[in-house]
Order: structure tokens, then sequence, then C-alpha cells
RNA sequence: GGGCCCAUAACUCAGUGGUAGAGUGCUGCCUUUGCAAGGCAGAAGCCCUGGGUUCGAAUCCCAGUGGGUCCA
């Protein structure tokens, strides 16, 4: 095991007359120009130096530092890339936001198997980190929404395999941190306080060697060497406790934080007040805040202490404040009385800008996903704003934002805004009616509310336990809200984990050195016969094979296209095509029988199936389309199956689909069919495609590989894989079943095309003239006269319960054996009839004073006995005695008791010992 | 992707296996010059759907549908 240190000496070091010093507070290693320096130069060994005191010759905005950054690169030959969406998932499926710019090239630029859209590249890539939410506002550097600066350049080891998408180096550790050197003197920096700290990176299964770029006790960039890849036998074990080993790649991933940037330039005492001024003027405003010059310094003191605030350890936070009130001799709750609605204010400007971006690429608020994340941080936003009072409406706030970064679907940003707030506000409602009803009965008993029905109240309502502590003491009742409350919800969670399951792979199962399947079907989609030879057999010892062909016409299952079916056949032996997979881009055939290798055969797909399938599949894309038409441009494909009879899609909304966009939506597409136009291919290089279509382009999944197929369908271009008919009008019609809201934000809609859409809508034809012809009716009556139906048997409901009570008045006594025992008339009869009018009879009979014991012999042997008000008999008792004689239970109480059992043959045995049982049982 | 909660009158909700309930609203009558309000009476329920357990299910179990919510 050998560790990283020497990656750390450095020729440029070396040639500048760097030293390297262990820090005296930290330990940690770091280099420096300036020889007398003993300390790393960050929090908490240092404080922030630049505060009232900008660390460059000029201020700049955080558009002019954006600029500044990007053209001194492009003057050093990198090209300039533009931001991808901070929605990850939209090009990946691993992660959910963007954290970092190198995101935009994982994985498959890091691992080679792509190139990169320049090299060497510059970005400003748009960031959310959710995890510092917590810190927003309070500690002055904090922000979930930011944008990381970059410079990136991919090289490929001497000697590395040829199949890599790039090749060569273009430069690595030395020239990094020379350009970064060269950027900060530009910018008019100190060189003599720029410290360099050598801080292994590890993250995401790479890892490699790094250093942070301190000034003035900030961090300004972090500078990372990736050149390892996770593997248990790598000879480098990184602080995170796993081994590593050389990558085939190694990438120069800079990150320097736009806004820390823009903020030592200007010296302000929050960097939220370098990257929003007017928005928090305007916030200021809108609340009325305004501070004395006294307290403004106050204010200005604590930001330059705020420096060692996070409140990842909630105790120092604590501390931390303590130490800074007392340092400004004044208490900590004056500290935080004047702090608190500027903290809110940062937070709300940070919330805003993620916001904005987040909407902005697409994100639909939902219970899941990147929806949810955006659920949170709306939620959150919403709150702060009334917890100071703030009168603007979140959604103008967010708009502000939106049309800084410049987006152009800020109507249905604000409209999705508005929804979720209205949403949110429900939700609140519900919690404190809900609240108020618990804190209510706690009140009563007088014991505070208990820590599980606050978790419960969270976890399943949303309700959070400061509201519920608000409401239930409104109400008089306790509530002790635990310090580690979040931690106690979390742990609720980790006792029901669920297990996941992995599947075996195919490819493990042949020769290494076998060649990719050659694909027939995109050449002529219409081919339903093809010649091919057998290149490999496995066995799968269950009575089918696994056939792999040089070529094939047979589509494997993917892109939510189900494979094709057909068969082999070679000479005579003729085998069946169950199945068709495809991994590493070798086709397997899942047959019903052998044929030896190196055999030569034709192969025949189901040509109905295909037909039906690419009918369906191209319907998808044109759907996807009519609904983005008709609803906007956040309409997103989550998800799609395609099938012979019906396919079905996700879409991505944020309102529930209405009856009449469903009826649009089956319109526009329709009339997409009618235009009958053609249906193009194109194979592009993947980021000409991305620059020409934007990451809309990756609807159904994102392909591998250096050049990628686009669809053209009716002005909708989309990168796929399934094969399509070839003009709209070979669709003929597409018709939509059904619509399912499979999340909040997902709508799943069922539909189907051609010869299936006429099957479907004669199904339900015959369902509605199968209903019309039993009412013996026209279909066109049938909701009216459903609904006089409805109606009426209610009404009869209603007529047939006032006769039997009338009827339950007259049979009761008739024919009846009356007793009398102590002073009470008792009357014992059996009528044949059902539980509801044996109780009905009950009543009538007490109501006249008497006791009744009433059995029924009706369907197994029923019985009810009903005592007066203040008869001395139970019925319960009298009851049970009665029922354990016919084999079977009963209860009630000592005024009205039920009970039956099996035994329908005792019943009039039982009824004639009542007089004993009763007797007996005084 | 996973977990949890909920579905009962027009609305908001009680109802832990034994006769379907409250408040608000609605209708009518009374009190009042009128209004606000009060009093009395009344109408209004496929207890989400389908199975199961049970002598008996709004209630317990399973599945489905619809809604809410938390987490990765």
């Amino acid at each position: 095991m050998s560790d990283l240190e020497k990656e750390y000496f450095l020729d440029y070091f070396e040639n500048e007359g760097f030293f390297r010093r262990e820090c005296k507070g930290c330990g940690v290693f770091f280099w420096t120009r300036n020889e007398s320096r003993h300390k790393c130069g960050e929090s908490p060994c240092e404080e922030y130096s630049f505060i009232g005191n900008p660390g460059f010759n000029k201020k700049y905005t955080v558009d002019e530092m954006r600029e500044k950054f990007l053209s001194f690169f492009e003057e050093n030959d990198h090209t300039r890339i533009d931001p991808y969406p901070v929605a990850a998932n939209r090009w990946r499926d691993d992660v959910l936001l963007t954290q970092a710019s190198i995101y935009d090239f994982q994985p498959l630029v890091t691992s080679g198997e792509v190139p990169p859209p320049a090299n060497p590249l510059t970005i400003s890539q748009p960031c959310i980190r959710m995890q510092d939410i917590d810190n927003v506002g309070r500690t002055g550097r904090h922000t979930i929404a930011f944008e990381m600066l970059a410079h990136h350049a991919f090289n490929v080891r001497e000697g590395g395999p040829d199949e890599l998408a790039y090749s060569g180096k273009i430069y690595w550790k030395d020239e990094t941190v020379r350009y970064c050197d060269e950027f900060l003197k530009e910018m008019g920096a100190d060189l003599q306080e720029v410290v360099y700290i050598e801080d292994p990176w590890v993250g995401g299964g790479n890892a490699g060697p790094a250093f942070e770029v301190v000034y003035r006790g900030l961090e300004l960039a972090t500078l990372v060497f990736m050149s390892l890849k996770l593997d248990s036998e790598g000879e480098y074990e990184l602080k995170d406790g796993q081994s590593y080993s050389p990558m085939q790649t190694y990438i120069v991933d800079t990150g320097y934080g736009l806004e820390r940037w823009a903020w030592v330039s200007q010296g302000t005492s929050t960097i939220y007040e370098a990257i929003y001024p007017e928005m928090i003027e305007l916030l200021a405003g809108d609340v009325g805040i305004e501070h004395t010059e006294e307290e403004k310094k106050l204010l200005n003191g604590a930001s330059m202490l705020a420096g060692e605030l996070d409140i990842d350890k909630s105790k120092t936070f604590e501390i931390a404040r303590d130490k800074i009130a007392e340092e400004l001799s004044v208490t900590r709750e004056e500290l935080e009385r004047l702090m608190a609605p500027m903290e809110a204010i940062y937070a709300i400007s940070d919330h805003c800008r993620a916001l904005a971006f987040m909407l902005g690429d697409g994100i639909v608020p939902s219970n899941v996903g990147t929806g949810y994340l955006a659920r949170m941080v709306i939620r959150r936003a919403e709150r702060l704003c009334s917890s100071i009072g703030v009168e603007m409406r979140l959604e103008e706030l967010i708009d502000i934002q939106a049309e800084k970064i410049g987006y152009n679907n800020r109507e249905v940003i604000r409209d999705i805004v508005c929804a979720e707030i209205e949403r949110y506000g429900e939700t609140l409602e519900r919690g404190s009616r809900k609240v108020d009803q618990i804190g209510k009965d706690y009140s009563k008993t007088r014991e505070s509310i208990p820590t599980e029905k606050l978790i419960e109240l969270y976890d399943s309502h949303g309700i959070q336990p400061a509201m519920v502590k608000e409401i239930a003491e409104g109400v008089g009742a306790m509530v002790e809200i635990p310090d580690d409350f979040y931690s106690l919800v979390a742990a609720s969670h980790e006792k029901r984990q669920s297990k996941k399951q992995t599947k075996i792979e195919k490819l493990s199962k042949v020769k290494e050195n076998i060649r990719k399947t050659k694909r027939l079907y995109y050449d002529d989609q219409t081919q339903t016969h093809f010649d091919a030879k057998v290149v490999e057999v496995i066995d799968n010892k269950d009575g089918s094979f696994e056939l792999v062909l040089d070529q094939t016409l047979f589509y494997p299952e993917g892109g939510g296209q189900p494979s094709d079916l057909g068969n082999i056949s070679s000479g005579k032996a003729k085998v069946r095509v169950v199945d068709v997979q495809t991994e590493g881009g070798i086709i397997f055939h899942n047959v019903d029988g052998n044929i030896k290798v190196g055999s030569a055969v034709r192969g025949e797909i189901d040509s109905g199936r295909r037909q039906r399938l690419m009918r369906h599949h191209t319907a998808t894309h044109i759907l996807v389309h009519s609904a983005r038409q008709l609803l906007g441009e956040h309409i997103r494909q989550a998800g799609a199956q395609k099938g012979v009879d019906n396919s079905r899609i996700d879409i991505q909304h944020y309102r529930k689909l209405s009856r009449e966009n469903i009826r649009d939506i089956e319109a526009i597409a329709n009339k997409i069919i009618v235009e009958n136009t053609m249906i193009e291919q194109e194979w592009l290089d993947r980021h000409e495609a991305e620059r020409q279509h934007g990451f809309d382009l990756y609807q159904g999944g994102i392909p591998k590989g250096v050049d990628i197929r686009l669809i053209h369908v009716a002005g909708d271009v989309q990168a796929c894989a399934g094969t399509h008919v070839k003009r709209t009008g070979d669709i003929g019609i597409i018709k939509i079943v059904n619509t399912e809201r499979i999340q909040d934000g997902v709508e799943r809609i069922i539909f189907a095309a051609g010869d299936a859409a006429l099957v479907e809508i004669q199904r339900t034809e015959d369902i509605l003239v199968e209903s019309a012809d039993m009412l013996n009716i026209s279909p066109a009556e049938v909701p009216k006269t459903t609904q006089r139906f409805f109606e009426e048997w209610k009404e009869r409901g209603k007529y047939i319960d006032n006769l039997r009570r009338e009827v339950a008045k007259n049979r009761g006594g008739e024919g009846a054996k009356e007793i009398e025992i102590n002073g009470l008339i008792v009357v014992i009869q059996r009528i044949d009839t059902d539980m509801e009018q044996l109780r009905e009879i009950a009543n009538a009979i007490v109501e006249e004073g008497k006791v009744a014991v009433l059995g029924s012999g009706d369907r197994g042997a029923k019985m009810v006995v009903a005592v007066p008000t203040g008869g001395e008999l139970n019925a319960g008792k009298i009851l049970n005695g009665l029922a354990e004689m016919i084999g079977g239970k009963g209860g009630g109480s000592a005024e009205f008791a039920q009970g039956g059992g099996p035994e329908v043959d005792k019943l009039d045995l039982a009824l004639e010992s009542v007089e004993d049982l009763i007797a007996s049982s005084d």
C-alpha cells in the first residue's frame, strides 16, 4: 500500500518557490509562497479576512465573474460549453440532481466510452446541493443553489486501450495549478495569501489527489485529479477505507465556486449579499426591516466570525453562536433577534433561485425523486416567507430569479408553484384540524402528546412538530419535541428496509472474442425474413437455448418495446423464438431447440406482431408530443411500456388530467396521423444531437455510444432505438383507453393504436350496448335511465324500511307465548325472518314495556333478546345461554343482545327453555 | 423505488365486532317590526369496490380503486 503523498510534489511548486507545511491548527499539509505561514488558512483555523476588505482588484457581480472566468479559459485554449440541466437524471440514472460540473460527463465520458464535447473545456454549471439546506442563511456561506465554474481536461494513459473514444494527454497537475494561480493573479489576488491544501478526493467510485485552494480564510476552488477507481485489489487505500487502482483515463476535475469568487471580490458581510443584493433589498423592504448603523456593525461582525458555523454539528452551532455573541458583547438572544429575519431572507433568496433552476429545467413537484426535493424546497420557502411575514407571493419571487436566469417557460413555473402552494395550504389545514382534535383529547388526560404521535403526524400527515406544539398548546395540551426528532423519524424508517434481487447475466457465459451482432432491423423495417450464421449457442439446461447469430432482424426487448417473436430454421430443423434480449451489443435469441454453431439459418419474424408494436411505438412519440403541445414543455415521458394490444406512457404533469385534456390530446394525436408525415431516422454524434435538440431527446432513456439514433415524428425528435412505421398515417388511429395517476406529478396514459384501437373501441361499445340491452333502452338513454333507476332504488329501500317497521309492530305478539317473571311480561316467539326485522320486532315489543325473546330459523338460527329500560333482566346473559344451545355465540348490552348458531333444529327447544334459563340465571 | 396514514350525511369528522352518530349546512315551524340570533321539528347514508373470517363486519384480514404524507 502506498499513499498519495508523492503526488503532491509538483515541479510547478518547486519552480515557483512554494513551501510545504503542516498546519499547526489541524495538521493538514499545504503549499504556500509565504515562508512564515504555519496555518492552513481555512476556518476554523483562521477567520475570514475579506469581509469589508475585498480580496481582488475590482468588485464583480456574479454575472461579471462568470464571464471573466469563462473568457479567461477561452483565451487559454479551452472551449466554452453550455450548462447542463440541474436535473441530472435527464442524462444519467444514478443521481437526481447535478451537484458538480463533472456530473455532466459521468459516466460515459469519464470512463472513455464517449468523447467529451470538447477537450479541454470550460463551463459554468448550475448545481443544487440539498445536503446543505439546514445551513442556508445561517452560516453566511452555504447555499443549495450555486454555479460551479470549471475547466476540465480528459486524458488517456500512454499505452491505454485504443477502443477508447478519445486519446492522448491534454494537461495534468502542474498546468492545472498554474491556470488557477494565473487566474487568481489576473483577478488581483495577493498570491502570498493563496494556500493549496493537500486533500485527497473520493466520490462516486472514483478518487484521486486534490488541492483545496484557500484565500483569506475561504475555500475558493477544489482542483481534483481523478485518476483512481474503486477496486478491491487496488494498491491505494484512501480515507474512505476502500482500495483503489489507476484508471485508464485521468481527468482534471476542477470546481470554482462562482458565488464565492464574487463574494470575495465584493467583501460583503455574507455571500447572499454578493449574489442577490436586489432580492434582499426587495424582501427587507417588503417585511419592513431597517437597521441602525450600530446594528449593521453588529451583523457585519457576526458574519466575520461565522465561518465556523456548521449545523452538521448542532452542538457546535450553539456554542459558536454564544462565542460570537460574547465577542461582540451582546447576549445571544439579542444577536438572534437581529439575525433571524435576515437569515430567513437569505434562505428565501437562495431557495427561490434553486427552485427557478429546478422548475425551469422541467422538474415537477411530486412525492418521489427530484419532484419530492422540489416540493420540500417550495414548502420550506413558503414557511420561511410566512415566518417573517413576506407579503409578496412565492411564485413572484421565483419568477424574478427565473427571469434572471432566462427561462422561457415562466408561465408554467408560476402555475406549478401556485398549484403546489395550494396543495400545501390544504395539507396545513387538514393537519391543523387533526392536531386540534388530538390536542383536545390530550388536554383532558393532562398528559403531554407522546413522541410516537409526533412521528406519526409528521410521517403520515406531513405536520411539523413545531406546528403541533403551537396548535396543541393553544387548546391546552402539552408537547415536548425531542432534540433528535428527525433522527427518530429516520430510525423508524430503518426498521422497514427491503431487499433487492440481482439477475444473472447471459454475457458472462459467452466467449470473450465474440463479435457484436449486426442489427438488420434498422435497415428496412418492413423486412420479415433474413439469412444468418450461428456463432454461439448456450444450453440453458431447461430445454431452451440462447442462440447468437452474426446478424439478426429480431428486435430485442428494450426501451419499453417487447422483443420480436418468430422462428429460425436450418434445413429441415425449425426452432421457435420465445424471447430476444441484448447485452453488450450481443443479441441473444431464446429458442426451444438446438441448432449447431456454424449452421446457416433463415429467420422469420412474426410480422403481424412487429407491425402492431411499431404502431404503438410511433404512437407513443406522437402522444408525448401532443401532450407537450397542449400542456407545456414540462411534459416529459417518465416511463413507457409498449404492447401488442395496448401500450402505456407515463408523463410528468403537475395537475390531474381532466377528461377535456384527454380528448384534446387524442384530437391532436389523430390530427398528426391524418397529416400522414414521414418518420425520419438519423444517426448523429451525441454532443451534436444534444446541442441541436437539448436533453428533451432522452424521453425514453439514455442510449450508449458515440453516435445516437434520432427519430423525427411530426416535429418531435427523440433518441430512440425502437422500430417505427414509415408514415404517421400507418398508425391508423390512436385511442386513449384510460388514464390513472401513478404518483403525484405523473399521469399514466393507456392507449391503443391501429387495429388494437378498434378492438378497444368495440370493447367499450359492447359494454355500453350490453348495459342498454339489460335496461331495454337505447345506449343514449343509459346515463339518464341509470340515474333514475338508482334514485328509485333508494326510494324503494326507504319505502321497504317503513313497511318492515309497520309489519314488525303487527307481527310482534301474534301467536306468541307470553310468560310473566318478576312482574315483567316476556314475549317468546319464533318468526322466521332476517336479523334486521327481528330487531325491529323486538324494538316494537320493548316499546310496549315487555321483554322480547325472538328466534328465527331463516338461513341459520338467529335470535334477539331485548329488555325495556329499567327491566331487571340482563338481555346479554339470557342470549348467551340460548345461543349456546344452538351451537353458536352472541353478544350485546344488558338491554339489547343478538346472536345465532348453526343448529336450527334446536331453536324451538331453546325457546321453550327460556323460562328455566331466566329462573336459573337469577 | 420503498414505508406509513386515510376513505362514514352536502361539508368537517366521531364511531376498536352487536339497532348508523355529532357539529356545520339544508327544509319547515315558533320567537322577533326587521336584522343578528335563539328554540323546536324534519329530510338527508350502496359506511369507496370486491373477496374472506364470524351467528353477526362501518369496525378484523386480503386484494383493488382513489387521496394524503415521509424517506432514498
